[in-house]
This record gives structure tokens, sequence and C-alpha cells, in this order.
DNA sequence: TTGTAAGCGTTATCAT
DNA sequence: ATGATAACGCTTACAA
């Protein structure tokens, strides 16, 4: 392993010319630099980071904590955050906490032990605030939150528009004709859910229809409870749904069929988070897409620019064929005549 | 910042002391110890794993290196190493090739300039044999490749069980009652769709079957080539795929259904990957499944034994409607009547 | 423009 | 069982 000593031997000078010379200091004689970088690349060398980043008491490495990495949507975050810090120089360090409060201590802790330039991350349903971050960040980490931030914290925050996101999302469906529009409406622990709820409740108002409560449905927005939701719904009356997740979405939309009705003519449903299948099914499934790269790359311009603002990155409606009456099915593909 | 000075100070012991008390050294007074842990705990003390790291010129950071972590598998795969490496107290630096040569080459430099304690990859398509990885890691860090492996490199691999995935997934075709079964079968400078094409020739032979080099179809394995594909299939009479991927394999269902035909009834599909649309289209498609969170956890494994075995992971085949006469179809959830 | 020297926080090798 | 000291490789005041 060469060092910056061996180089500066090499040419008889000190290391710390060396040093200037290969940090592009302007205290470098023209000279010097070219004949240390030549040097340095005929030998072989490559600065050694964990020395360079003890001495500077900051490293390039960003910690990027997320609930589970195999999550579609979390592995694109990381996918856009990665894109831009290693345009600027940073590596990215992973840690996932499994939805657990422990875990997620861990994972903080890590990133601080390894002296991480900041940390993006996006918390785990077990933690209920904010308090252990704080507490083991210190405030010399800089700390980005994208998609489940705790408001009371401090720094920046990379978010979905979910109001408006859900908001054009009933709005369509009214435009399709449906009347009797509930919600899958999803867990109000989360801001994220809260607002899509606000955003429906605001869409229905806006066009003249009634917010009836009996037909919002508050539960886990797994496929399973999409169903009971779906059946729930039938029976209050409902022509329509606006499904805060995709699978239940998809839930929704076997209850429906199980009940011998069609989909789009009879019952709309509009899904979120325009998971991969959703383009993929028959029929396709409407969805409100979040842009999780585009979150990523926020979350990590955010950390660059070391301002603390709050980032809103818009959601967008997949017009599909599960709640598109005016058009004609795209059934042609996969299911049988 | 609390360091172990600050802890000897306050115990009028040197650092040295604390040292070896906090890192578990048999050298140390019961009672030292205790007061050194009570101490540390007190004052708040984290190891400066940056300084330790370079004391001991290694570190705990593990680097992993994928063509595009957002892809299923490749997150799968990071998940399955990350289980067993954060156990075993390492953490995981991530880089991304994007199937390019010259990002594979930064990323091998990015983990050598970190020091880690090993890479685990799986090799960009742009690159074309394992020199550029030998040349930047040098020996002194052990390698661990999965998936897309260069046999000629050095270290442990873990790879998948092609060959006998492939023959199972025939073998099934063939013990469905389908005759003529063609192939997707992908691009043959991958030694993976290689092994795989030599499986499902084997299961034909082994079967009793002719191999028919007219219906197996070399191209990328994208939908859209599946479709072409699917077209070429039953022009030259096939009535059955065993297709090397599983959106190539959606796309050979859908050429299926244009003309007209029911699946399984006239023509079976089996695709690879076991994607998670797969499960949840209408018909649902039978795929021989990978298996990357295992792929992962052995990688990870292969690297703390630093044993430099091949470890094969074994594939397992998923029957779902596309392949099977037997059983009743799983329509009801969400086609049109 | 370059050299000198100190130090980042830890650990390892001596010696005591 | 503990202490003194040096060193890992680099950066940066400060001095020349």
């Amino acid at each position: 392993m060469v060092t910056i000593s061996d180089i500066a031997a090499a040419l008889g000078v000190t290391p710390s010319t060396v040093s200037r010379a290969l940090s592009g200091s302007p205290r470098v004689k023209e000279e010097t630099r070219l004949a240390v970088e030549q040097m340095a690349a005929e030998m072989g060398y490559e600065r050694n980071i964990v020395a360079s980043n003890l001495r500077k008491g900051k490293s390039d490495i960003v910690g990027v904590i997320v609930p589970r990495i195999h999550r579609e949507f979390f592995s694109n975050v990381i996918g856009g955050a990665e894109s831009i810090l290693n345009a600027a120089g940073y590596s990215v360090l992973i840690c996932q906490t499994h939805e657990e409060f422990d875990a997620e201590v861990k994972a903080l802790r890590t990133m601080r032990n390894n002296q991480v330039a900041g940390v993006l991350m996006s918390h785990a349903i077990g933690a209920m605030d904010g308090t252990h971050v704080l507490d083991t960040l210190g405030d010399s980490i800089p700390l980005v939150q994208f998609d489940r931030v705790f408001s009371s914290l401090p720094g920046a925050k990379v978010v979905s528009n979910n109001f408006q996101g859900a908001y054009e999302a009933t709005k369509h469906l009214v435009s399709q004709g449906y009347r009797r529009i509930g919600t899958l409406a999803g867990y109000m622990n989360s801001e994220a859910y809260a607002a899509r709820l606000d955003g429906y409740r605001k869409a229905l108002e806006d066009n003249g229809l009634p917010v009836d409560e009996t037909i919002v449905f508050y539960d886990t927005i797994v496929r399973e409870t999409g169903f009971e939701g779906g059946l729930k719904a039938l029976e209050a009356g409902c022509d329509a749904l606006y499904c805060a997740g995709d699978f239940c979405a998809l839930g929704a939309i076997e209850a429906v069929r199980s009940k011998g009705l069609r989909i789009p003519e009879d019952f709309g449903i509009v899904g979120t988070a325009n998971e991969s299948f959703t383009a993929l099914m028959t029929p396709t499934i409407s969805s409100l897409a979040l842009n999780p790269f585009e979150m990523g790359r926020q979350s990590a311009l955010a950390f660059l620019s070391g301002e603390g603002e709050t980032v809103v990155v818009p959601m967008e409606l997949k017009v599909r064929d599960s709640s598109n009456r005016n058009r004609q099915l795209n059934l042609t593909h996969i299911c049988p005549k």
C-alpha cells in the first residue's frame, strides 16, 4: 500500500507537499503538482480515505436508513439518492430497521460510529417519535427525513403531496361519473395517510358530494383487508373506492368481482403507489403514483445543500382501466374471452 | 465527543487500560473492567470506528456492488446479505454499476479506498472478464461473486442451480401433457442462461421428446421480445414454452391469447424469476423461482467463513395456472366473466 | 512555495 | 495488571 510519504520520498519533497498537491491546494507550484500527480499514478497511489476521514473528522459516506431495502418504494428511493450522492463523491451506507424501533436505534448508532457525513432516513412503524434520533445523532450529523417524517425533528424533509394526490384521484372518480365514492384510508398514525384522507374529503366537498364517514374504512392496506373493505363498501352502496394502497385496491377488486360486478362499468377503483403489478393486471389498475426515485434525489440534494426546507414531491395519477369508463378496456392481452 | 482518554482521565488510569477493558482483553482486572464499562456508559462513550479501523488496518464495512439496486432480484440479495452481516457486526456499503463497466471499476475503487473488509458483487453486463476486479481489489480484500460470476476469478461464488431448475420446469410441462415444448432461451453470453438451456434440453431427452433447434428462440427476455417469440412458437407448432424470464413469459402469454388460444388448455407457459406480478396476474403464471434472499445470505456467510467454495442455491418451481391442466383455474378473483 | 510538527482516536508492543 | 510510547496515513496551522 503506497502512501503519500512514499511519493514524497521518491520525489524528494515532504508529505505535506504531496498532500497539498493531491488535494488541489493552490499553495503548490504547478510544476510540483504535475510531478506529484505523475508519480502518484506511476506508483498506483490511492488515498487512504479512512485516515483522511479520521484527520478531517468527517467522512464521505452518507447513511441511509429504511424499514426494508427490498420494498419497491424504498429501493427506488435509495437508487435516486445514490445517483446524486455518487456523482458528488459520496458513498452510501445502508441499514434496515425491519420496522422495529430497536433496530432503528442501532442503525443510528452505526451511522454515528462510522461518522457519516449525513443521514437520510424513513422511520420504522415502531418508532413513535423522534427523540431517539436526536439523542443518537446529536446535532453534528445532518439529518434528512423522507416519506415517514416526524415534524418535530429538525432538518430537511422530503414528502409526497398526499393531500393533492388523493384530491386528484378522488376528483377523477367523480369525473368518471361515480357518485358514492368510499375510501380504504389506511391507519391514521401516519401523517401520509391522514393527508390522503383529507384530500379525499376535500375533493368530495368541492364537487358537491356528501362526505359520509360510514364509507371511510380504516384498516391496514394489505390484500386481505382490501377484500374485506371491498365487501363492506358494496354493502354500504358504494360504486367506487379510492384506496390508500395498491394491494388493498387489488383485494377490493377481487371483492367486487366476487359479487359478479364489472370493473369499471359498475364499480371504479383507484389505488396508491403505482406498484409495478398494477400495470400488468387485467384490468390494469389506476393508481396514484409516488415518485420514490425523485424523493431519493431530493433527499440527497437536500443533504448536499444543507438547507432544512421541506420538499414536496408531487404524486401523479396514472389512469388505467379500473377507473376508466370512457375508453375501451385493454382486455386483449391476457383475459379469456 | 468523549474518547477513551476522557474515560482514562476520569478514572485515573491510562488510555491503554481503557482500550483493553472495552475490547474485552483478558489482561484487565475484572474490577477495572467494570469501572471502565460503567464510566463509559455514564459518559456516553461510543468507540470511534474510523480511528479504530485506521489503526487496525481493516474495517467492519462490507461492500456490495450490484447493477441496479432497485431491481427486485438485487434488492432481495442485499436484504439477505444484510441480515447476516448486521448480525455479525458489519455494515453494508452499496454501489450500483447501472450495467456499465466504468462504473464497476469506480465502485471497486470506492470499496478499496474505504478499506472494506470484503466485497460481494454481481457483475455488470458491460464487464467482459474479471481482470479489473483483481487489479483494483488486489488480494487483500476478499471477494464473493454471486449470480453473474466469472469462473476465472478467485474466491467464493454463489449461483443458482439453473440447469436443475430448467430441467424441473421442462419436465413439469411434459408431465402436464404438452408435447412440443419450445423455449425463450435468452442470450448465451450469460452462463446462467446457457445452463438453463442445457437443463431444458436434457429434460426433453430424458423424457423421450426430440430436441428441436428450430423452437429454441434466442433473444433478450423482455415483454416485447416475448410476444414475438410467442408468435414464432405458435407458427412452429409449439404447445408450450419454457421462458428464461418472467417478462418474456408475459409477452408470450399475450401472443398466445392474441391468437384466440386458451392457457393452459391449449398452451402451457412457465417463466423464470418468480417476479411478484406472476402470482397476481390472471391466470397466474408458473415460474421457476430464484432465491435472491438466500443467495444474499449465502454470499455473506461465504465472506464470513472465508472459504472460497462455490455455493449452489436451488431454484424452486412454482406451479401456477399457466401450466396447470390438472387443476381448476383460479379465475374468480379478477377476470370478467 | 515548501517544510515542520502536531494530532485525529485507537491499538499494539514493549516494558514495568 | 497496568503504563508509556509509538504508530496507522493523512491534514493543517505555523514557520521558514
